[in-house]
RNA sequence: GCGAGAGUGGCGGAAUUGGCAGACGCGCCAGACUUAGGAUCUGGUGGGCAACCGUGGGGGUUCAACUCCCCCCUCUCGCACCA
């Protein structure tokens, strides 16, 4: 130990193993037998440079996918780009690079990048959605759902930006604004295609409970996205009028307390049924509505019910009452059918609507007991009770009333059983020029023609003006619009409209098990042995739109006789954000962290403000460059820091000290194997048979390692937990190291050494692959340690000879003993009874009683 | 408002089934080795002089509560006129 041991030279050797797993071709994915497991993260959009975000994520997986593979599984680990998308032909515009190119240019550099973390995938099957290769079976699979009517279009109103003449989804509306440019959103009539999700709507529903691998919360989040509720549909017929308003209600329990009816102000009906006299405020009042819709609706229950009064009758059709009609500014057009029954009583909307128009309230559900007084009510009753003034259902309980109300309902053919959805049918045209062409041509004749597969793809036209402005840049493409009809073969025009980027990430978990099928968009057998991916990592921000729209496809494409599961992914990992303190000069505002050296502003030295922990964005500054991160410490400090910090699903703390800390670990990781390389490579490994005091106790601490750390993996995912035991068995190591001193590579001690360091090796390699490698390759293994199989625990290395109990007085630890496993509660007695310290405390009072729990605690209650 | 999650040392976090609160790491303190150390190794580190007190606050169950029950506070996220 005399000379200087090597340093730790994470850039050597972070190289050379990458050089080794690429020729080698090290992570490449054997075909279809034995015992599989796909593990998945989330594509990542090529916007350049990986960051924080994408390291932890693809940090998790991979100590899956290389602790799977240790495991003896067959692994399916791939990458690829979920490459269409705004920002390219934002490019485009600004700076004059065509989408194609800037896209392939940021994929080749983020892979360089994600090949630098070291990370296990099998490149062979990387994929990229804006290749023809990809887009075509988009269009294919656009096809077939065409043929089944799940692909359908029609006229509707979209989110519209005037300033960048093109259509937002919902979720590229901010507060009523353009993400992009800010302009206020308008809402406009398009042409636009759909998927018929709405036809899954229930099947969505139910399967949210047949996924007890997900997170609560995100199951509750698609369950309240889909938004189901069961009641009924009413018509209540209008006054001189062969026609009925169509309400939809949760609550026909209620029916007999209707005093009025609201409907929506662009309800078809508010127009027609308006009596003269009250047309000018009608329609004032609509004007109203639809301005402040546009400025974004004003959040719920504090906003300020207001209407009008059409002038129109309809009649209770189980009463035959008059009920005044309203038009109401709480009720909305796109739910239900646009109109609402009103119950004042029972309905906290309806109560303060009638509130302040002076509006009848009738009560005809009382809790149990008691009796409401409308004129004495604060609050709309809302819960379920008794029913009254409600003819032949009166005293029935109003839960059960329900079913009573609506069988009567329908016997009279004046309403029937009925269930809503919030889910609608998912619009997938974009006036963009980077995505995938829907495969559809218009003819004069012959109207809207599918594409035949046989001219497939439709190719993304790259000579394309992109200004920014004006409708789909596709449109302003002649060679790409102009073809003639497939079917006629008269002239005829292709669709300009580019299908959302959800789309190509809806499927490309199928395509990665086969993803060079010339012949399918995926091979029926290969999904069948690969699907579905047992564990998929990404961010909670999917939790609604990618992956509902991913379980939905699967189970369309099912029903198309593609593959035959029912659910994409049977585990998610939703983990959290990367965070990081904001950092502020009271000159130059947030800064970046390295214009902060020493605590001062690097522009004018002023001192600087730390400030609170905050998800990390470029708009606060407050982000770290992984590259620089890994230059400085290499990817596997990098990689150990991001798991260690904190669990994956929470959110992580990034800081500096902490990344040192996890470097630190690893030079002592290094230093423990390289300054002992002779006596743990001579040494014979461990065999098993009796051992005594410290070789016993490491021996032990190596195996109850092993243990934890399988367990912490693979039923926790607590990955933090796992590194902190390595690093405990790291601590005992060097503790027992004295020990070695002038014994040899035979003695026991060296024996028991090397099964701890060779444990240490291994363990740590999901983590931190690379020096495992390294280390493993020094301790004279030619078997690289991907490889290797999983170290086991022996149970019989994990037993005590002696167990130290700690013995409580009235829930106070006062003491402690020494005791056999497994001891009888009254050897242990005798022990804890004769101990000195305990005696203090117990002598002279009566033990009223004494608990023992096996192998835990001893705890006596005196007096 | 509704739903979900969280609140533990100076900091990140641990305690998996009700059984020694604070593992592990950061930071800090001390010592060793060194020409030197911001390297490395070793030890210490919740508060309090102590009895004791300590897991957001208050109550309860229990021999025993971070953990279970009731009430309250704070924060984060999601949904938010859904009829």
């Amino acid at each position: 130990m005399a000379e200087k041991t090597e340093k730790y030279d994470h850039k050597s050797i972070e190289s050379r193993w990458q050089a080794e797993w690429e020729t080698g071709g090290a992570f490449r994915t054997t075909e279809g037998h034995g015992d599989k497991y796909y593990v998945l993260e989330m594509f990542p959009y090529p916007s350049g440079k990986i960051h924080m975000g994408h390291v932890r994520n693809y940090s998790i997986g991979d100590v899956l996918a290389r602790f799977l593979m240790m495991k003896g599984k067959n692994v399916l680990h791939p990458m690829g780009w979920d490459s269409f998308g705004l920002p390219a032909e934002n490019a485009a515009i600004q700076h004059g690079i065509p989408p194609a190119k800037w896209t392939h240019e940021n994929i080749a550099n983020m892979r360089t990048q994600l090949k630098r973390m070291g990370l296990s995938y099998d490149w062979s099957r990387e994929v990229a959605t804006c290749t023809p290769e990809y887009y075509k079976w988009n269009q294919w699979l656009f096809l077939r759902l065409f043929e089944k009517g799940l692909a359908y279009k029609k006229r509707s109103s979209v989110n519209w930006c005037p300033e960048c003449a093109t259509v937002l989804a919902n979720e590229q509306v901010e507060d009523g604004e353009c993400w992009r440019c800010g302009s206020v959103v308008e809402m406009k009539e398009l042409d636009q295609w759909f998927f018929k999700i709405t036809a899954y709507a229930d099947e969505l529903l139910e399967h949210t409970n047949k996924l007890p691998g997900w997170p609560e919360r995100v199951l509750t989040m698609q369950r309240n996205w889909i938004g189901k509720s069961v009641g009924a549909e009413v018509d209540f017929k209008l006054e001189g009028s062969d026609e009925a308003i169509k309400i939809f209600t949760t609550r026909p329990d209620t029916i007999f307390g209707v005093t009025f009816m609201s409907l929506a102000p662009s309800h078809p009906f508010v127009e027609k049924i308006t009596t003269p006299e009250r047309k000018k405020e009608v329609a004032e009042f609509a004007a109203k509505v639809k301005a402040e819709a546009k400025a974004s609706r004003p959040g719920a229950d504090e906003a300020e019910k207001e209407g009008v009064f059409t002038g129109a009758y309809c009649l209770n059709p189980l009463t035959g009452e008059r009920v005044p009609v309203y038009a109401a500014n709480f009720v909305l057009m796109e739910y239900g059918t646009g109109a609402v029954m009103a119950v004042p009583a029972h309905d906290q909307r309806d109560f303060e609507f009638a509130k302040k128009y002076g509006l009848p309230i009738k009560v005809v559900i009382n809790p149990a007991g008691v009796e409401l007084d409308p004129l004495k009510m604060e609050a709309a009753f809302v819960d379920s009770g008794v029913m009254v003034n409600s003819g032949k259902f009166d005293g029935l309980p109003s839960d059960g009333a329900k079913d009573a109300i609506i069988d009567s309902l329908e016997e009279q053919g004046k309403g029937k059983r009925s269930i809503t959805y919030r889910l609608r049918d998912w619009g997938i045209s974009r006036q963009r020029y980077w995505g995938c062409p829907i495969p559809v041509i218009y003819c004069d004749k012959c109207g809207t023609v599918p594409v035949p597969d046989a001219n497939l793809p439709v190719i993304l036209p790259e000579n394309v003006n992109l200004t920014g402005k004006g409708l789909s840049p596709l449109a302003g493409a002649d060679d790409f619009v102009n073809t003639v009809c497939p079917r006629c073969g008269n002239k005829a025009r292709r669709e300009t409209d580019t299908m959302d980027t959800f789309v190509d990430s809806s499927w490309y978990f199928l395509r990665y098990t086969s993803p060079r099928n010339e012949t399918l968009p995926f091979g029926k057998d290969e999904a069948g042995y690969w699907m579905p991916v047992d564990q998929y990592i990404g961010g909670i921000e999917h939790a609604v739109m990618h992956l509902l729209y991913a379980r939905f496809f699967t189970k369309a494409l099912r029903d198309l006789g593609l593959h035959e599961i029912d659910e994409p992914f049977r585990n998610l990992l939703t983990q959290g954000m990367v965070c990081k303190e904001i950092t502020k000069c009271p000159e130059h505002g947030y800064l970046y962290p390295e214009e902060a050296a020493g605590g001062k502003c690097s522009i004018c030295s002023k001192p600087v403000s730390v400030g609170p922990v905050e998800k990390m964005s470029k708009s606060k500054k407050n982000v770290i460059d992984p590259d620089r991160i890994i230059k400085e410490y290499g990817a596997d400090t990098t990689r150990l820091f991001s798991l260690f910090a904190a669990p994956p699903e929470k959110d992580l703390d990034w800081n500096e000290e902490g990344v040192e800390g996890s470097y630190r670990f690893l030079g002592r990781v290094w230093r423990l194997v390289v300054e002992n390389l002779d006596l743990i490579s001579g040494a014979k490994a461990w065999q098993g048979g009796s051992l005594e005091g410290s070789s016993r106790e490491l021996h032990g601490a190596t195996h109850r390692t092993i243990k934890k750390v399988t367990q912490d993996i693979e039923e926790r995912q607590h990955f933090n937990t796992a590194i902190s035991s390595i690093m405990e068995l790291v601590n005992a190591s060097y503790q027992f190291m004295p020990t070695l001193n002038g014994k040899g590579a035979g003695s026991v001690e060296a024996r028991v050494f090397k099964e701890a360091a060779e444990a240490v090796v291994l363990l740590i390699a999901p983590f931190a692959p690379h020096i495992s490698e390294e280390l493993w390759s020094r301790l004279g293994s030619n078997v690289p340690v991907y490889k290797m199989k999983w170290p086991e625990w022996i149970e019989d290395a994990l037993k005590l000879d002696e167990i130290e109990i700690p013995v409580q007085v009235n829930g106070k630890v006062r003491g402690r003993v020494r005791v056999a496993p497994g001891a009888s509660e009254a050897a242990v007695k005798e022990v804890v009874l004769s101990d000195a310290k305990v005696k203090e405390f117990v002598e002279g009072k009566e033990i009223k009683k004494f608990v023992y729990v096996t192998d835990k605690i001893v705890n006596m209650v005196v007096a």
